[in-house]
DNA sequence: ACTTTCTTTCAGAAAATTTTGAAAGTTTAG
DNA sequence: CTAAACTTTCAAAATTTTCTGAAAGAAAGT
C-alpha cells in the first residue's frame, strides 16, 4: 500500500464518516448517511457488495439504506451493460440533493403538522383556558404554512431557488 | 370532570404528542419536544412538579429537558416573589423560536461540518483519484458555507424586522 | 426447468438513546 | 449551624432504533 493512498483513503474516511454525524443529527440515521457520503465521494457506480465492504456493514442493511437513498430520490440505480448486479451512483448536483430533501423533509414532517394543528384547533371554545391555547395553536399553524409555502415558492423556482426565496422567508 | 374540559385536554395531549412527534424527527428528542410543547400552550408559568405530572416523566427527566430547552434559549426560568421552587416558561413569538433553532443549528450542525470539508480538502493531491474527491468536497464546502451565510443573514435581517412587534407578543 | 447470481425481507440480536430514581448538591430561612 | 425545600447528577434500567444474516424471492443464462 503505498503512501500517498493512505492520506487519500484517511480523508475519504473522515468524511463519511463527519456526513455521518452529521445525518444523524438531522434524524437521516447515520448510516444512511455513511452510504450516501460513500457514492458521492465516489467516481465510479458502487456495487451492494463495494458498499458492503467499505462501511463494513451486512448486506440487508446496505440494500435498506440504499432503497431509502433511492426513494428520497438522491441515489439512482445504474446497470451496466453485460453485468448481472446492480450499481448505484449518487446524485451529484448538491442544489438538487437540497431540493430533494427539501421536498421531502416537508412532505414528511411539515404537512403532518399542519394537519394536525388543523384539528386541534377545532376544539370547543367554551372555555376560558381554550382561547389561550387556540390562540397559540393558531400561530403556530400561521407560521407552518408560512414556512410550507416558502419552501414550495424555493424548490419551484429554478437556479438560485435557495438565495432567491430563502433570505425573503421571514419578510 | 366536564365534558368541555375532555375536549380541550384531548386537544392539548394530541398537541403535545405531535409535536414530540416531530421534534424526534428533526434530531430533537421526543420528551424534549413534549416539554417545550406543554410550556409553550400554558398560560402560566410550570414548575417542574407540574411538567413531571402532566408528562408523566421523572424529576431528572424533567430537569434534564428543560435545562435543555434553556440552552437553545426557547425557555426561560421565572422566579415568583415569595416561592421557593423555580417556575419555567417556553418563548412565545414563534419566529423568535424559529430564529433561536435556526442559530443554534447553525452553530452545533452547519460549523463543524465545514471545519471538516476544509480539513479533509488538504488530502494529498499527487493521485489522479484524489481530483474527484476534492472536486466534490470542494462543492460541498461552497454549499455548505453558502447555506451558512444565507442562515445568518436570515437571522440578522430578521433582527430589523422583529423589533417592531417584539413588544407588542410579549403581555 | 433448473441453476446461478444477485436482491429483498424480516425476526431476533446488538447498539444507541432515553428515562428513572435515589443520592448528592444547593439555597434559603430560622 | 441545621433543617427544609428544591434542583441537579448519574449509574443502571428501559426503551427505541438500527443491524445482521439466513432464508425467500427474482431475474437471467443454459
Amino acid at each position: 500500500m503505498y503512501v500517498c493512498d493512505m492520506k487519500l483513503e484517511e480523508a475519504r474516511d473522515k468524511f463519511i464518516q463527519a456526513w455521518g454525524t452529521l445525518g444523524s443529527k438531522w434524524g437521516i440515521n447515520r448510516t444512511m448517511a455513511q452510504v450516501h457520503a460513500l457514492l458521492l465521494i465516489s467516481p465510479e457506480p458502487l456495487s451492494a457488495e463495494d458498499i458492503m465492504s467499505q462501511l463494513n456493514i451486512s448486506r440487508g442493511n446496505a440494500n435498506m439504506n440504499v432503497r431509502a437513498l433511492i426513494d428520497w430520490g438522491i441515489v439512482y440505480k445504474e446497470l451496466k451493460p453485460g453485468e448481472r448486479r446492480e450499481f448505484f451512483v449518487a446524485e451529484k448536483d448538491i442544489w438538487e440533493v437540497a431540493k430533494r430533501i427539501s421536498i421531502e423533509r416537508r412532505r414528511r414532517e411539515l404537512e403532518p403538522i399542519i394537519r394536525i394543528l388543523g384539528q386541534v384547533k377545532e376544539v370547543e371554545e367554551t372555555h376560558e383556558e381554550a382561547e389561550e391555547f387556540t390562540a397559540m395553536i393558531g400561530t403556530l399553524e400561521k407560521f407552518s404554512t408560512k414556512a410550507d409555502k416558502a419552501l414550495e415558492r424555493m424548490v419551484k423556482a429554478d437556479e438560485h431557488w435557495f438565495f432567491g426565496t430563502f433570505t425573503k422567508l421571514l419578510k
